[in-house]
DNA sequence: ACGTAAGGATCGTTGAACAATTCGACAAGA
DNA sequence: TCTTGTCGAATTGTTCAACGATCCTTACGT
């Protein structure tokens, strides 16, 4: 019995939440996630109020939980925005990738996140044998997140979470999702090979690499525009 | 002329910052990170609004940024709390730390980095010296803050500044600051040393140990509080 | 010991109001 | 034509008062 009511308090994160700006922020979150604002997009705090049917107050505090993930840019006076990430954005998302995978690597895998990552892996394979780079990129972004739960800890999560979210809104100003995504495909599943039966080591090596890889790809594309 | 006009872009940034929301963030952050509040001990939203002489949705905004900063701990229906970091946080927090400190002393030091890092270990020994603890643990944690920007990283940075709040949540709940600091005042110096001219992985390696110590000593004077 | 009910305190959310600030347009001047 | 000053509309920043919802405590009854 006692064991019984130990698993129930698994469920309890799950009881605090509600409160109407959280919602809200979700909302918004998925609508910035799936590129409906696009980055650099102003949202007017009267039109979205009344569109969601929440007051002005409620709908700030949804905008203040954004900003502090750097998915909204909030100035003063002048409204929030979608983040446009800048060039130096994205090289900083890729050092701080850098660490907290590289980390992830070095450790002995988890069963359960052994078992995540290649789920991913070959959810990506599917994706790209249909020609759905959207899919696949999705995909990607699972593979890094289900990476770094290696670490198994649930501020790391969270972090790379937030920055999975935030490298998005950079996929999402990019036309071309193939040239982005198509090459990790493969090294997805290279870099699994790696990690089950590779020294450590090596994998981080070739993390490094890939990181490389993605990096230079983004920074690439994304000079022009700043 | 316009080389100066381009200098100035550089104080961008301040003109953006402003706003009664933030300002009484950074009261209440101060506040609580000097113990005035004490982890565990309840907020009012009216008590405190007016005390500071503002509206109660301006204070929830400051207590929105606070809550995701981990400081504060938001029940719905029930207000906002100090947080009152448990014993399985503090596992946590440490295992970020072996992540991005364990990342900053493998890197070749900038030397910008090593002269704050040298800094702070002085500090930590003035104060020492004259058995301000309080001041050993505030030049402490700015050693470990010097050490992560190492990675040179902005985000990684704000990623440790939090941290280090949160951790030092967890000093308050703790008498006898002495047992607490005194230990890591020598081994700062010692990995001083290492970072400037040991191999990297003889620093990494001492750092681990130094964690596993700091760990131990929280986590055991912490077991009884949960 | 346990379930229920009542009451008070506090939070959650709203709507309205006003001041402060931004931004674009347009006119005046060099 | 280019710059500068001024005005007004639009939007944000902040406050205030109000009401329902929720939680906590106390008291009561079984």
């Amino acid at each position: 019995m006692d064991d019984a009511v130990a698993d129930l308090s698994q469920d309890r994160p799950r009881l605090g939440r509600s409160s109407t700006a959280e919602r809200v922020a979700d909302i918004l979150r998925d609508r910035i996630s799936e590129g409906f604002f696009r980055p650099g997009q102003r949202l007017s705090e009267e039109s979205i109020s009344e569109a969601l049917g929440v007051s002005r107050n409620t709908l700030r505090e949804a905008f203040r939980l954004l900003s502090h993930e750097r998915l909204l840019d909030h100035r003063l006076n002048r409204g929030v925005f979608v983040r446009l990430p800048s060039a130096a954005d994205v090289i900083d998302l890729y050092r701080v990738r850098r660490v907290l995978e590289g980390a992830a690597v070095r450790r002995t895998p988890p069963e359960r996140a052994l078992a995540l990552i290649k789920e991913t892996v070959l959810d990506a394979e599917r994706a790209a044998a249909q020609n759905d780079w959207q899919g696949v990129g999705t995909a990607n972004i699972r593979f890094h997140q289900a990476l770094v739960s290696m670490n198994e800890s649930p501020r790391i999560d969270e972090a790379m979470r937030q920055l999975l979210a935030e490298l998005r809104l950079v996929f999402h100003v990019m036309e071309n999702p193939r040239a982005l995504h198509e090459p990790f495909v493969d090294r997805n599943r290279i870099l699994l090979g790696l990690i089950e039966s590779g020294p450590p080591e090596k994998a981080a090596a070739y993390l490094d690499d890939y990181l490389d890889h993605a990096e230079r790809l983004l920074v690439h594309a994304y000079g022009p525009n700043r």
